[in-house]
DNA sequence: AATTTATGTCAATATGGCTGACCTAAATTA
DNA sequence: TAATTTAGGTCAGCCATATTGACATAAATT
């Protein structure tokens, strides 16, 4: 703990595109830097899901099926972009084990509505909360605005085109969770 | 695109833990954001890999080389946490195809110094401005200060024991490379 | 009645990880 | 110098997660 000369960015701030018409030099600090945020912040879920011998496709299915209980096997595709194959086997394991149940859809009975058990809500409150302490102690570590300017930068990161189905499915989730009175 | 009240966060702000000593209410934006984001943001690389049958693990071996020329094998190993064995098919795939080199260690023969070939640096360059331009694009919607705030913000989401030597890696590389005269 | 939709399943294949064992050559140490 | 450690490679097998393609069933829709 010593040198630290790596505080300002060493690219110079990113345009669309140069006047030049050249592109851009690579944004290297932002490109390694997500690379390595993102290893860490997985590493702790994964590190708690080995003892369950799950893993992280387990973890992504109980995350959004507990975030948005009654959704439809079909959503669960479209958010993970996977295929119905390979969410079926690590489906059919976590309905195996109780963490997950499905209900025939009232309006349509093809529908196999996913809810997550109280046992699957803990387990994936469990995992939310490794991964909340992770993202609590980096905004400590910065301003009061840093939550916000951190959500905006992650939002424009994402597919223009899938953009408002992510801000939807996020705020709708949010919606349904029963505020404490 | 209609309703958007969704642009404020859902969530109280964070703070270590709550008064109560009750730990925080999982913070499922930037979870979830996190999840969306680094999903996009590897989907360029990867379309684009298809075409060489190279897959996302030859992406980063090719990026970190080519960012550090003449690392050892050890370094990498450090760098992406995988096993020499996994390095290994990889990174003989690449130094087959003509993509990396490995060159004798100048004091210690026993090491092979890993450097990325013209084509390489090539491949790596193209790959890294998919990624350079999804970054400036979001940027571009952001203020002047984005840049700053995301390196911070992600910095900060890095182990902290690690966090120096992600940092000082990043440093290097950037000395090394030749400033444009 | 015919078709489409939602979901599930079987089979084969690819990728990218892992462990464990073993090897060579070169550097280091006793 | 002899013994040991280090840097790197390799073989063999296993596991998890993803893919494509084909096919099956039941319920909804046309």
């Amino acid at each position: 703990m010593a040198d630290l000369n790596y505080t300002t960015p060493p690219n110079r701030p990113a345009t669309a595109e140069n006047p030049a018409g050249r592109p851009d030099d690579p944004i290297w600090d932002l490109i390694e830097l997500l690379f390595f945020a993102y290893r860490d912040f997985v590493s702790d879920p994964d590190d708690a899901l080995a003892k369950f011998a799950f893993g992280r496709a387990h973890h992504r299915v109980l995350h959004f099926v507990n975030r948005n209980p009654g959704m439809k096997v079909a959503d669960l595709l479209v958010i993970l972009k996977i295929t119905k194959q390979s969410l079926g086997r690590v489906l059919k394991q976590l309905v195996d084990q109780g963490y997950i149940v499905q209900k025939e859809g009232a309006n349509d009975r093809r529908q196999r509505l996913l809810y997550a058990t109280p046992k699957g809500e803990a387990l994936a409150m469990k995992l939310a909360g490794l991964q909340t302490a992770r993202i609590s102690r980096a905004l400590s570590e910065l301003g009061p605005a840093a939550h916000e300017q951190a959500r905006r930068f992650l939002i424009a990161m994402i597919d223009t085109d899938g953009r408002d189905g992510v801000l939807q499915s996020i705020a709708r989730a949010d919606q349904a969770r029963k505020p404490k009175p």
